[in-house]
DNA sequence: TGGATAATAGTACGAGCGTTCGCAATTCTT
DNA sequence: AAGAATTGCGAACGCTCGTACTATTATCCA
């Protein structure tokens, strides 16, 4: 590896931190130059606009959740296991993320009404994740874990509350007691779809 | 009313309607100038600062919220009536806001790690409305509408989750239907909780 | 209607933004 | 080790931001 690629790395590494803490938008590449003890020009350097910057700590985002929170899980038997990890996985990293912050959520709100390639991309990622989660809804009412007539949408739709919610009390408000709340949504969830 | 006064208020009026749009942050009195065909100067006049403003624009949101939200909830008798009624016009609100965006939901993305005044505004605006709701909540376990052992923060959440999911499937995903799965939500709530 | 007062425009400043360009220094290749 | 390619720095540009001042215009009250 190319020392170039190295430093790009290690760039991308201290933005998506920035990122997270202040939203895309808020993501600066004199901060950036700053807290990489290095100069603007030569942070620049690596990405050909600030726009690319902000889609490729997109990408970085996306990879790491798709590790932590995807992969794994699909290596549990298709059903309610698969379901409970994808959901608990997903809890863990947005409380992981109280203290930083959650790119998709943030992302949602500084994106719903500034057209461009960042919201396409950022649309792409969650519509994706959403997907998933529906597949693997759909999957537990084949298997017969939830009913037959279950609204896999609607259970997304809710599971997807649960976390904005959490993101939402836990981070902002500082409540305590968001982790359990979350928790309890979900198998009051699962109860009222079960077979 | 003194002219001042007049003009205060329409460049309020204003500047509500673009930080919906763009947020609080987003909101700049270059941009605001130019809506209202005045000088920068000109606005600016009528704040001590950028901060100024955006503290009242935050109080005229609150303010409205209250009138459409709040206000004619409690004419409702204590119970599930006033929940249902609080529930419903908190949705018709986010709805309608599908085509700007509600300040307390960008607000909390934006400010949940920026300390200073904005964030203490309103951080107490958004716990007051939590509070309204818990209140309500156990006014219907009072009166017998809801389970004796309901929780109700536990309710609270979930709520606040439904409108959050709304706001981020309609706004920002524009994903069609996302209104019906907000109420299908609140109504299994309900049934989860009513005796 | 006149004089006091309030409201707006105009201009300028310093800071930070993304971006460009040319030059120095480092790293890679053979 | 020498030459080629890559990498990083420094300075500068044009822009927009919030804010401070001064001057001019409009409004209010006696």
């Amino acid at each position: 590896m190319r020392k170039g690629e190295l430093t790009r790395a290690a760039i991308l590494d201290v933005a998506l931190d920035l990122a997270s803490r202040d939203g895309l938008e808020g993501l600066t590449i004199g901060l950036l130059a700053d807290k990489m003890n290095m100069s603007k020009s030569g942070v620049f350097a690596h990405f050909g606009s600030r726009e690319d910057l902000q889609l490729e700590v997109l990408k970085l985002y996306h990879h790491r959740f798709e590790q932590e929170v995807f992969f794994p899980s699909v290596k549990e038997p298709r059903g309610i296991l698969r379901l409970r990890s994808m959901f608990a996985r997903w809890v863990k990293r947005v409380s992981v993320e109280v203290a930083s912050g959650c790119i998709y959520i943030s992302g949602a709100v500084e994106y719903d009404d500034r057209p461009g390639p960042i919201r396409e991309e950022l649309m792409a990622m969650v519509g994706a994740w959403q997907a998933a989660l529906l597949r693997c809804v759909q999957q537990c009412i084949e298997v017969g874990d939830l009913k037959a007539d279950s609204d896999a949408r609607q259970m997304v739709y809710e599971m997807y509350g649960l976390i904005l919610a959490l993101h939402h009390d836990a981070r902002f408000l500082r409540i305590p007691g968001s982790l359990e709340r979350a928790g309890n949504g979900f198998e009051r969830l699962i109860v009222s779809y079960k077979n």
